[in-house]
DNA sequence: TCGTTATATGAATGATTGTTCATATGTTCT
DNA sequence: AGAACATATGAACAATCATTCATATAACGA
């Protein structure tokens, strides 16, 4: 019942509450680490990526004539992708063959499909 | 080896592959309703609501004390959140109180972290 | 009813993002 | 070496987004 304007400029009511959180928080690093991959995987085209190479490996070429997008496009998100170790490539002469480079992210596929589809 | 240009301006490779994914793509729904979901997940401030709202419920102000954030900017974010049927609220008189309102939530957020500590 | 407090929301703004275009890199074949 | 092709990437631009400020709504107590 009691406010602690020295903590911050908000009111707060059920102190116990928010010392519980606080203690609980994730570190920095943490926190920004699970936006980035949330931020990565919430997009249309990278999630048309990620499904594709789901189903095999890839090159650039073939998973932009099964999107139906630039060569150009398809590449920049690539490269998001791999900085977020999403994906790997495979150098193959010219060719550069995507997968996915972790189990995690099929199962993460999965539990948002499960949410949207629950509802 | 076959190109395709019919299909798309892009060379296609493997043809074979091409027609796989294609036959096993999600639907647009599907795929905008992902992207959804994730996009919402990206973002520091909703994942720190959200982890503060699996360990208790919380109203508004408590929230905005936890997190160090103003009234107006949680609120905002709460709006989002209870769109896409993350949170859900309990009015009780002036207070709104806070929780997650879906277990698939916690689900993610765990495998995200997964992900991020795994490597 | 009036003052106070909790929450919601519209408008504005700076920041971030996805795609396109142009071009660079690197590999294969002749 | 030179042509053709697969991939990568920098710059630019439109679109989207997160926060702030101001204000509205709604509930409570005096």
């Amino acid at each position: 019942m009691s406010n602690d304007p020295s903590v911050c400029a908000v009111r707060c009511i059920h102190t116990e509450n928010v010392i519980r959180v606080k203690r609980h928080a994730l570190s920095a690093e943490e926190i920004t680490g699970l936006a980035e991959i949330f931020k990565t995987l919430g997009n249309p085209t990278r999630i048309r990526i990620l499904q594709a190479l789901s189903e095999c490996e890839l090159c650039v070429c073939d998973l932009g004539a099964a999107l139906g997008m630039t060569q150009s496009a398809i590449s920049h998100q690539l490269r998001l992708l791999r900085t977020l170790r999403l994906v790997k490539g495979r150098k193959e002469g010219k060719l550069v063959f995507y997968s996915l480079d972790d189990d995690h992210i099929t199962n993460l596929l999965a539990q948002g499909l499960a949410h949207i589809r629950h509802i």
